[in-house]
DNA sequence: GCAAAAGTGTTGATGTTACACCCATGA
DNA sequence: TCATGGGTGTAACATCAACACTTTTGC
């Protein structure tokens, strides 16, 4: 099935084996300064132009989706290595102005320092987004930003999926501010460590912090190995 | 975008405004007796003659996903008003043998009785199957089956859609049968009862269990109403 | 009266919350 | 020496798990 049609983002004319009805959308979150922020693109061309939306792209023939998604956040953002969980199809009738389409949205975990490497836009074409200042976005996209923050909410809750947010090495501060940003309350910090620490999922490092003008806090970093070890025994994680 | 083909399902020849490359695959679980459930169907025709398989079927233009997923269960079931969510979009390349096709899975609660009322398939057709007594389906439908197990498992325990499985009337030990056979485990009689009571959202009924050889146990009604208000002030339900 | 399930009470263990407090470091 | 955040201690309170026990009903 070799269709050729013109990409709504890029202006560009396709003629590629591409599903022709299903596309895909995907929530980019990452963590910086104490703020939870969305990558959202700027459509250079088409009826969307100038107008901000999720990126996205269509499904080749030969690829699962779960690969498209990989594929296509890798052309957005470079990274090939990143939490990815699809969250759901979305598919009003009059979502997409040309025709019936319908969409599969994923998120994303990424740490933002993985993204400065190597971006695949300029800074003008993608940019990120603090939750606040996101206004109105193409199509349903808005939509599909609450559903995935809705899911981001309940799972960073019960899987150690946060961590993917956040740097290698980090402080258990950052991580309760992370998790007081994604879920919207307030942490006590002697409890959040406590809480924390028992589980026995940070590797305690020897480094501190550095450059700080306060006492420097330990280094930690995540135990992915041991989580699946107790996993396996039975151990559920919940914040 | 008119298309005509032939229904796997059925053999019939589809002559309909219908989307091509997407279906939905709808895994119905009921209660019965201790048991939980899933109504599957058996393709007379096609490739796939006399192997099981989840009911599903095609989108039409005009509808969107949870509108074609309510009617199709309308098609089989007979039944209006029941419980459906969305689970995810399945698309590995392999998954459909005629084509690349990708299914949307959703699953539905419901009563058995409601059910019995008025069914669209006959016995032979369309049959309920105790989890142990499914063996291979067609296509991916066992992945389908064992994702849609999952979400409601997880689900279960976190909001009060457990009653949509139940008669409207039920006893509590009913209720506690239900949580065990769903999430495999056992629950201690008394402890049950005060956890589910102390959230208030059964209603006792005046009535009680009739032709039981036993002390006759009160019948429950769950309190949609309340649940609402409850939810609107931060309650959240937890089993 | 016996079996079977309904339903109540109690207790120790465990987990959670709130908050007081000391420590280390740069400016 | 002060501000800032790192990090520890603790007592009151809420929740949970386990299990002994009483009640009701049909046979």
């Amino acid at each position: 099935m070799v269709k050729q049609f013109i990409d709504e983002e890029s202006g560009k004319i396709i003629e590629k084996s591409v599903i022709n009805a299903i596309t895909i959308d995907c929530v980019i979150f990452t963590f910086d300064n104490g703020n939870l922020e969305v990558l959202l693109i700027q459509h250079a061309n088409g009826i969307s132009k100038g107008k901000w939306a999720l990126p996205g792209g269509w499904i080749k023939e030969e690829e699962s989706i779960d690969e498209a998604a990989q594929r296509l956040l890798r052309e957005t953002t470079g990274i090939k290595d990143l939490y990815l969980e699809q969250l759901k199809a979305f598919g009003e009738p009059g979502r997409f102005p040309l025709g019936r389409v319908i969409t599969i949205g994923y998120y994303a975990l990424i740490k933002k320092s993985d993204f400065d490497i190597k971006a695949g836009f300029t800074a003008a074409d993608a940019k990120w987004f603090k939750l606040k200042d996101i206004g109105n976005l193409i199509y349903d996209h808005n939509e599909i930003l609450n559903f995935s923050l809705e899911h981001l909410r309940a799972k960073v809750k019960r899987a150690p999926i946060g961590f993917n947010l956040l740097p290698e090495k980090f402080t258990l501060l950052q991580l309760m501010q992370l998790y007081q940003e994604v879920l919207g309350i307030q942490l006590d910090k002697p409890n959040f460590r406590r809480k924390i620490l028992k589980m026995k999922l940070l590797i305690a490092l020897e480094e501190k912090e550095m450059n700080v003008s306060h006492r420097a806090a330990k280094l930690y970093q995540f135990d992915h190995d041991r989580y699946e070890m107790l996993t396996r025994k039975g151990f559920i994680f919940e914040v």
